[in-house]
DNA sequence: AATCAATAGTTACGCTTGCAACTAATATGC
DNA sequence: GCATATTAGTTGCAAGCGTAACTATTGATT
């Protein structure tokens, strides 16, 4: 029993390639036209798609950040004026996030590109693949939650 | 039509994230027991994986890393005493890299773990579901092979 | 009220990364 | 045969990263 092991057939190889290729081609997007950087895009997206405010802590949450990415990416979208700082009356620990005019119009102009490419892909890949993908990533993020604050070292 | 995006359906957020998930909890693996870094674990599974030597450059490209991964990971390694370096004949700027019998040791029982990890995988994602995930990976392996040379930053 | 624990967010530090520039060797064009 | 381009691999550098330590504030225990 001469089992060989092929890396091309490890699954956390596959996806981390698979990942790095697809969120790669993204990526060169925004950070050729805004200089963004990819914790910044997504502080971004969590912010622009709330209704209210959020804390640097929830954004964390919401987009499986540390919480020094998360700082980092606030301070940079701050500079740029697009997000600006609340303090909060009753816990001044607590800062409220929320994106300036300026900051929403970014985020329409970015979520558009990301649907734009969100349908690449599709006809890119073929749309019963992309079934296939998402209903596999689905189960790994069910993984994810059960395994949840314990094992994730990319949230401690 | 006040389309909302959200970050949790953009497929390179969630593959992003899932392979981060998948692959951090096998790191933790081979970094506690052997401090291997991640480039050093790949070189290591492409060479052992080959029946002859190969060169840097085919490390490269059989694992997807950039080339200065790769001469750090060899570099390592070869500190290890776990690879030893060949002159080629004809062409000198060429180094056929092998595994060192300790080298081939470490092999086996790294991919044993990794073999180990597979199954815990398929038995945690379910069956179907790694099968699902794997089908979608195929397909962007193929678009990956297609856009090629061209696209991936990864291996400029 | 005083102490100790927990939480929000920032920062200092060392490590890894990718890009660009580099050395050395070989291949190509004229 | 000489200049130029190309290729293999390495390295300097600046930027991004996570860990741990830190400040500041609030909550819990007694």
């Amino acid at each position: 029993m001469t089992e060989v092991f092929e890396l091309e057939t490890f699954l956390p190889y596959r996806l981390n390639r698979a990942a790095e290729f697809v969120a790669l081609r993204f990526a060169a997007q925004y950070k050729a036209r805004y200089q963004l950087t990819r914790p910044e895009w997504r502080t971004l997206a969590a912010l622009g798609s709330s209704e209210r405010p959020m804390t640097a802590t929830e954004i964390g949450a919401h987009s499986s950040m540390h919480k020094t990415k998360v700082s980092r990416a606030v301070f940079g979208l701050e500079q740029r004026r697009w997000l600006k700082r609340e303090e909060d009356g009753r816990d001044r620990r607590v800062e409220h996030l929320a994106l300036t005019p300026a900051g929403k119009q970014a985020y329409r102009e970015l979520t558009g590109l990301a649907s734009r490419y969100q349908a690449e892909l599709l006809s890119m890949l073929g749309a019963e693949n992309v079934e296939a993908l998402s209903n596999g990533l689905q189960a790994v993020e069910r993984a994810m939650r059960k395994a949840g604050a314990s094992g994730s070292a990319a949230l401690t």
